[in-house]
DNA sequence: GAGTGGTCTAGACCACCCT
DNA sequence: GGGTGGTCTAGACCACTCC
């Protein structure tokens, strides 16, 4: 019963979006324990389970909320890091790495046009990057462009590429990065748990390295809720020349 | 008929949905005509009407089409635009500006918490920003604090934050931005047609000044396919030393 | 009036988890 | 076995556009 409380907004979907929302921001719905299920919020909304299952897939595609078929659905902890751009040294201190594959692939997806990606295939690592806690908050797919030996493809899939570089002695001559939003690639939907069709924060890069015909490409997707991209600049900026 | 080629993927929305976006991309949906409707869609696919437009919707949340209630669904010319960061400048060359409103509001959004603003109200100017073309490409919400008089108000509602504040010699000492996603705000949704509940890429930004008290806040939204970020830094970047 | 997309509903099936 | 979420379907209503 009650949708009394729903009129605000235009559809009804959106309207039980706001409620559940408004309910996990107040702690009437704690983590650890599974919200009331679709078929129980019908019930109280007095609106279709189908239009309860709409909001919370919303919900889940923002990082809010979290379903496991058959045990239920549940307030995910909001805990995002920050990766500053700014600071040219990416440290990502506590991070911890788990791979997930290595092969040769080519790089077939269309916008990573911008950064220019050679045709040929190249070898391909694939791996997921935590933070302090253990939940996944990365899920990487690394493409080294030519010919390094096995050792430095072993470090490849245990470090950040960054990392991997400087401890074989390659050094960075310059990078590119491009952070856009799109559907969730490769493994990256099962690992976070993103409803199909949904999109994630990306972000695409490409290394010029010292060593002569090693570029290193990649993708970085993130959960919403697990990761945004900060820039700060102090100092003087150049503010543009009046137009006209 | 024939949904003998849908089978590469695990549920038909997603199977249907990237069938359509290869046809898009493969030119056989053209841009300027509409696309088969749903019934026709629904028909040809084999699959319930409800699947193909939940297979829609998700393409349009991604900016690959965009439908109009009572004509039809489009392929979206895709041009998106990039804009660089690390160009301390953000000149913005032909960005043509269309005055919402302006109010006076406080700042609600949780995660702009994370700029620390006042909470007080603070005049609240919006804006759609446009590139080149006419399509509407950001969605901007700049957040005044403190007194500023009513000249430089309408500065605001004509040009970009950037611009009014140094045509009013105003120094900017000190920028924060952050990235990320949310579900689209304002009438942000509107203006952009992205469905209901689905993200939009976000940057929020913070302006210190060189004019006492006057700091400026904002929230620009942009759909996918519109807006990038991209970062390029040349030169010597400090490697992370090896840990351990 | 016919066609369009947007929304809501009722009902069904499945895979999964827990007892 | 009973509960969960995930998916698909059929059918309906509305607002809108175009003829």
């Amino acid at each position: 019963m009650i949708n009394s409380q729903l009129r605000a907004s235009s559809s009804l979907h959106q309207s039980v979006r706001e409620e559940i929302l408004k309910r996990i921001t107040k702690g009437t719905y704690p983590p650890s324990v599974p919200i009331p299920s679709t078929a129980m919020l019908s019930e109280e909304f007095g609106v279709s389970p189908i239009t309860i299952k709409r909001a919370l897939r919303d919900l889940q595609a923002l990082g809010v909320l979290t379903a496991v078929a058959g045990k239920g659905t549940f307030v995910k902890e909001q805990k995002r890091f920050l990766i500053d751009l700014s600071a040219l040294v990416f440290s990502w201190e506590n991070a911890s790495i788990r791979l997930l594959s290595v092969t040769r692939e080519k790089i077939t997806d269309p916008t990573m046009r911008v950064l220019k990606p050679p045709s040929e295939s190249m070898l391909c690592v694939r791996k997921i990057i935590s933070f302090g806690d253990e939940i996944p908050a990365v899920y990487d797919s690394t493409y080294i462009s030519s010919d390094v030996d096995g050792e430095i493809i072993d470090e490849f899939g245990e470090r950040l590429v960054t990392e991997a570089l400087s401890r074989n002695g390659i050094r960075i001559r310059s990078e590119s990065h491009m952070i856009d939003a799109a559907p969730a690639a490769g493994q990256a939907a099962e690992v976070f748990a993103i409803p199909n069709g949904y999109p994630m924060l990306r972000r695409l890069y490409k290394f010029t390295t010292s060593k002569p015909g090693v570029t290193v490409f990649g993708v970085l997707q993130s959960p919403f809720d697990r990761l945004a991209y900060t820039l700060n600049l102090q100092s003087d900026r150049k503010n543009p020349a009046p137009k006209k």
